[in-house]
This record gives structure tokens, C-alpha cells and sequence, in this order.
DNA sequence: GAAGGCCTGGAA
DNA sequence: TTCCAGGCCTTC
């Protein structure tokens, strides 16, 4: 499950090899993932060249000269690797560019073709609708304005960090380190949470994210760097894929619980 | 605000 | 053989 700091340490990788190349051709090996027309994107990609690598929510934004950017958004089990042309394309390669001056090339993988691929500008839209939808990045949150905003919500505090409306580029890992640092039980109304608790969450998300970057994002099943080496930041889960276990703290079982279709793990003594 | 659909590999 | 994982979207 890509969220931001996987989808941050792509682009870090991506703007050491790639920045300032042109693009020379493509492939696209499978229509599903697109999200705007295979001819929109075999006539305005080729030729154009990288000017700015970036990330907003979980897409991946690569700006190109001509005023176009292209969106990678790679669902749940997408993969961007960066191999040696030619590269072997296996079965669930859906998506290549080439570049010239460099033998690398750039490979969608998605085994599970959830991911999402978009150039725009396209038919006046200047951003993805996804994108369009997006909230603030976690980073932009005051925290005074963050407490404010979930005062006013009755959702439950789970629900409300995993909208994409609400912090962009949160899912179910960090939500869930999340909460649990901060000592939040997922089913929490959102509303009925002590503000002092809220600033509490505020930080900790900030923190987990940042230390998640620092190891190079998590990788429990698909996801992995650029070079197909996986992230770190499992290691130091909590909650997420504990189910079972003893809590760090105070040794209870970690539980989990069904939420609108997502699982939530949780300490049922650390967090209330 | 909840539930179903998309999609497939791997576990039960 | 069935179920489950969950990004995001649509529908109710």
C-alpha cells in the first residue's frame, strides 16, 4: 500500500536518475490504467523533457516541458522500477518509457491494475480528478486549524484520516501508527476527542510520516525503491500487521477491527 | 455514512 | 474453493 512516503521516496529516486532527460518513446501494454486516452499520451510524451519530479497526496508528478504532467498514482500493488534497456517485461508490466541519452528505462508494474496513469493538461482539465479532490498535505495542517477541523466532524477519527479530502496521502499503515502513537482508538468519534489528544495526533502523524521517509517507506507485499530494493519502515510498525501480538507497551494483544471495509489494528489498552 | 465494485495473488 | 488485502470511485 503505496501512501506518501513510499510515494515520496520515489521521487526522490526518480529526480536523481531522471531529471533533465527527454523522453523518447513509450509503451503501453495494457489501456486499463489509463486515465486519460492512449493517443493523448503517445502524441504529447515523446520528445518531451523531465523538468520537475514531485509528489501530491500518493500520485507521483513528473512536470515536462510543453506545460504537460504526467501522474503515476500505483494503487495498491504498483511498482516503479528503473532497469536497463532492454528491460525484461513481465506479465503484469503495463506501462515503459525510454529515454534518450540513457539506457534506463522506466517500468509500471500492477498486478492488481488499481494504479493510475494521466497526462494532462486533457480536455481543459489541468489535474486528475483525483487530484482535484485532494485535501492539505499533512504538512500544511496548522495544528490549531487540525483540531478545529475534527471537532466539527462526527465521523469516527479513522475514517476521517484515511479521506483523502482530509490529509492527502494517508492510508491505512500511517493512520494506524499513527493513532496508536498518539494513543487514539481508531473507532474514536472524531469529534469527541480531547483537543490536547488532537495536537498529540497532529504531531505524531508529521513524525511517522518523516521517520517513514528516513527509511524508505514501508514494503509489507509490492512495494519497492526504484532499483527493486524494499523499504525499511516495517520494521518499526506498531500495530499495522500485529494482529496477535504483544503491544510494546503494556504487552496486551493488538486487536483489529473492520471499518467501512478497511481493517484498523489497534492497542486496546494504550489507545481509548 | 455504509456498502459494493474493480482486481489478482496468496493464504486458509 | 473461498476469502482476504485495500487504494479510490460510485451508488444508495
Amino acid at each position: 500500500m503505496p501512501e506518501l512516503p513510499e510515494i515520496e521516496t520515489l521521487a526522490f529516486e526518480l529526480r536523481q536518475s531522471l531529471a533533465g532527460r527527454e523522453i523518447r518513446g513509450l509503451q503501453i501494454r495494457n489501456d486499463s490504467i489509463l486515465e486519460t486516452p492512449r493517443r493523448w499520451l503517445e502524441k504529447n510524451l515523446p520528445g518531451k523533457r523531465i523538468v520537475q519530479i514531485g509528489r501530491r497526496g500518493k500520485y507521483l508528478r513528473a512536470e515536462l516541458t510543453g506545460g504537460f504532467t504526467l501522474w503515476i498514482h500505483l494503487g495498491m500493488t504498483g511498482q516503479l522500477l528503473l532497469e536497463d534497456s532492454p528491460a525484461a517485461l513481465t506479465s503484469h508490466t503495463h506501462f515503459r518509457l525510454t529515454f534518450t541519452g540513457t539506457r534506463q528505462e522506466l517500468l509500471f508494474r500492477d498486478p492488481r491494475r488499481f494504479g493510475r496513469i494521466a497526462l494532462t493538461p486533457y480536455r481543459g482539465e489541468e489535474l486528475p480528478r483525483g487530484v482535484q479532490r485532494l485535501g492539505l498535505e499533512p504538512a500544511e495542517w496548522k495544528c490549531q486549524e487540525f483540531s478545529a477541523f475534527v471537532k466539527r466532524r462526527r465521523a469516527r477519527i479513522k475514517s476521517l484520516l484515511l479521506d483523502q479530502r482530509v490529509v492527502a496521502g494517508l492510508g491505512n499503515i500511517y493512520a494506524d501508527e499513527s493513532l496508536y502513537r498518539a494513543g487514539i482508538h481508531p473507532l474514536r468519534r472524531a469529534r469527541k476527542i480531547p483537543r490536547t489528544k488532537l495536537s498529540r495526533l497532529h504531531g505524531v502523524i508529521l513524525k511517522v510520516l518523516e521517520e517513514a521517509v528516513r527509511w524508505g517507506g514501508s514494503s509489507i507485499d509490492d512495494y519497492v525503491h526504484l532499483d527493486g530494493e524494499r523499504g525499511r519502515f516495517q520494521e518499526f510498525h506498531k500495530v499495522y500487521g500485529k494482529k496477535g501480538e504483544g503491544c510494546e507497551i503494556c504487552r496486551t494483544p493488538i486487536q483489529s477491527v473492520k471499518l467501512s471495509g478497511r481493517t484498523s489494528s489497534f492497542c486496546p489498552r494504550c489507545q481509548s
